[in-house]
DNA sequence: TCACCTTTGAAGTTT
DNA sequence: AAACTTCAAAGGTGA
């Protein structure tokens, strides 16, 4: 990505197109020299959108699903026939050849839930010649085949093994029970019997399933925790709660999933504060090229999403509003007195949230200065 | 164990 | 309709 590095020593790269940060010195002028300005950005992400609906208007699509009660293979494939057409002579045919299966990464089969190494793992081995969001598809091109294996088409052929290409144990910690005990081998099968809390109701797993424990983050540890010692979780057993389904992600965040071990593998840095703090300005860096890839890809995550999950709604994931930002009230009542925290830090010392440059607290500053001495204290 | 930090964008809710 | 709020990912940190 040539903007990452944007020369003279500023390993930023998109320090110079800061573009959100307005407090910043000569930021206007900064500004001009953008290649895109954010009124070509708001307009780009307008005629993405506009595509989308033009398409395919999403609530057309929830209610024509919610109303045809049609099996999920008929409309997978349709669906997979549709993306295929839609790529015709676009560049995800050639860039992005297995796409369409963004959301169903075959790894999270063994232990039917997304685990945070997996994408670790996955982006530390893109580089390569895979194409840019090998990161987000932490599987071999083997999985892409024409005919999916995911989907049920040889469902009888029970006990039919798949060669396992890879050991793939070593990437994706099996868990010592539920599906996670499966061998390897039988990963692709979804026998019903099979079905997880990461494996949506057709037998397909999809990464935006995740056990009702809630975060991802917290997903870790109940991958750890939880699945490492199933005997001890009687009261899970017995009152299995419905998998939670994940938001799709947006343009950033796919962006921010392939990017990040770049980042980090630049600066050494793993604290996510700061290393978002980076892929902000980068993303804003970014050419409207660059970015329309995210937001179509985005895009299509969502359409997929939807397929899969037509009646699911993001209110599903959601608090009850006022909820959190009354938590977040209170807590920040007491931020002017008490040091310790970043925001705390950034209150006694009058620093906003973009420049953010602290040091007195091991906030994230301080990581960003330690990794780019060039930029201000 | 879990909220927080930090980012952008999508989608939901409130005004 | 505009403004506001929550949630997606990530992993270190602190309560």
């Amino acid at each position: 990505m040539p903007q990452l590095s944007s020369g003279g020593g500023d390993d930023l790269g998109a320090n110079d197109e800061m573009i959100s940060f307005k407090d910043e010195g000569d930021q206007d002028e900064k500004i001009q020299e953008n290649a895109f300005t954010e009124r070509d950005l708001a307009d780009l992400k307008s005629s993405l959108v506009n595509e989308s609906e033009t398409n395919q208007s999403p609530n057309a699509v929830r209610r024509g699903q919610q109303n045809e009660h049609r099996g999920y293979q008929e409309k997978h494939r349709e669906h997979l026939d549709g993306v295929s057409k839609h790529q015709d002579g676009g560049m995800y045919k050639t860039a992005y050849p297995g796409y369409p299966f963004l959301m169903l990464p075959d790894p999270y089969i063994p232990n039917g839930s997304m685990s945070p190494s997996s994408n670790k793992v996955s982006v530390v081995q893109q580089s390569h010649g895979m194409h840019p969001l090998t990161s987000l598809l932490p599987y071999s091109n083997d999985h892409f085949n024409p005919s999916p294996p995911h989907l049920p088409t040889d469902m009888s052929q029970k006990g039919v093994h798949r060669p396992q290409s890879q050991d793939i144990s070593g990437f994706y910690s099996l868990p010592q029970g539920g599906v996670g005990q499966m061998p390897p081998s039988m990963g692709w099968f979804s026998h019903s019997l099979m079905l997880g809390p990461g494996m949506h109701s057709t037998g397909i797993p999809h990464p935006a399933i995740v056990p009702p424990s809630g975060k991802q983050d917290h997903h870790d540890h109940y991958d750890r925790n939880v699945y490492a010692k199933p005997h001890q979780e009687p009261k899970r057993e017995k009152e299995p709660k419905k998998p939670v389904i994940k938001k799709p992600l947006n343009a950033f965040m796919l962006y921010m999933k392939e990017m990040r071990a770049k980042v980090i593998a630049e600066c050494t840095l793993k604290e996510s504060a700061a290393i978002n703090q980076i892929l902000g300005r980068r993303w804003h860096a970014l050419t409207r090229e660059e970015q329309a890839k995210y937001y179509e890809l985005a895009r299509k995550e969502r359409q997929l999403h939807m397929q899969l999950y037509p009646s699911w709604s993001a209110r599903d994931n959601y608090v009850r509003p006022g909820k959190k930002k009354r938590r977040k009230r209170e807590k920040q009542q007491d931020s002017t007195t008490d040091p310790g925290s970043p925001k705390k830090c950034r209150a006694r010392f009058g620093l906003n949230q973009q420049t953010d440059w602290c040091g007195p607290c091991r906030c994230v500053s301080l990581a960003l200065s330690l990794c780019y001495p060039s930029l201000p204290l």
